[in-house]
DNA sequence: TCAATAGTTTAGAACAATTCCAAACTACTT
DNA sequence: AAGTAGTTTGGAATTGTTCTAAACTATTGA
């Protein structure tokens, strides 16, 4: 019985991820789906290309970095992912695509969304003639205490 | 006579650059003065290395690219320079030390600094216990309309 | 003024993240 | 079932940056 309900929603979930894909023009193909999953389900998330691939191969999904790569910045340029930049050197995909912004934690390179509910920028000056804003990013830059550094 | 003025402001130039080197407990070397005086005689700048090198290389300073990275990091952590990331791959060093956002030129990666005056943000949660903030970076990202893209 | 020394510079190797490539593979169409 | 267009892959290539150990130079103090 449980094993039936969790092969209900296993099957939800696959029909789910499978739509999203198809919805953007991706083939629904082994790799993709596995990934989407890993990214989707669950929470949002804040993934290097790296890490997304160990979690991969922990979960026994034979997938190159090449691959791992390509799916990012297609699922980026699909708008199911939002690329962050902080430190240079590693990029963090982000699973939040709508608008928030970010604490870094300097000494780890850990992000944390801030809802952004409320938060307002204002005094900008208006964007350079021939221009227009494609986002605004808040990036508040943490430093933990007490500890070593 | 106009030779005499421009040896005297020269000299003066120099002076200063040296003062400021010695001041963050820099030596003075042929290096970092040329360096210094590519960086800061002149209005606010956004460089990255291979940039500075190649003005280095035009202006007939011989500097390894090596240095130039000592350098900029060394004037970063004396806190002439401060470090901009925007985009993996390039690191920016911005002339500009006092509290500021950008501009983001996103087609040609070119960065603009946005007189603080007046930004405010608003709205933001408390910093998580066990940190401070460091610094709010906003960057403001455009895109060039009209162009190819 | 010179030698000692501590800080600098350098070329080149090493590195890390990412992209490129061309061949093998696979989802979709007919 | 075959054709084809889109995907995946390992490995090589690229890019920006850091490391290393040897050569060099500014500073100090005799």
């Amino acid at each position: 019985m449980a094993a039936y309900i969790q092969t209900v929603m296993e099957t939800r979930r696959y029909a789910r991820v499978l739509a999203r894909l198809r919805s953007v023009g991706l083939r629904p193909t082994r790799q993709r789906l596995a990934l989407a999953r890993l990214l989707f389900d669950g929470g949002n998330r804040h993934v290097t290309a790296e890490q997304l691939h160990s979690e991969a191969l922990e979960a026994n999904i034979r997938v190159s970095l090449a691959t791992i790569y390509n799916t990012l910045h297609q699922f980026t340029r699909a708008g199911l992912l939002r690329e962050v930049v902080v430190d240079h050197g590693r990029a963090y995909f982000d699973t939040n695509t709508k608008e928030h912004h970010h604490f870094l934690f300097e000494d780890s390179g850990r992000l944390q969304d801030i809802p952004s509910k409320g938060v307002t920028v204002t005094g900008l000056p208006a964007a350079p003639s021939g221009t227009t804003v494609s986002r605004i990013e808040v990036i508040i830059r943490l430093r933990e205490h007490g500890s070593s550094q």
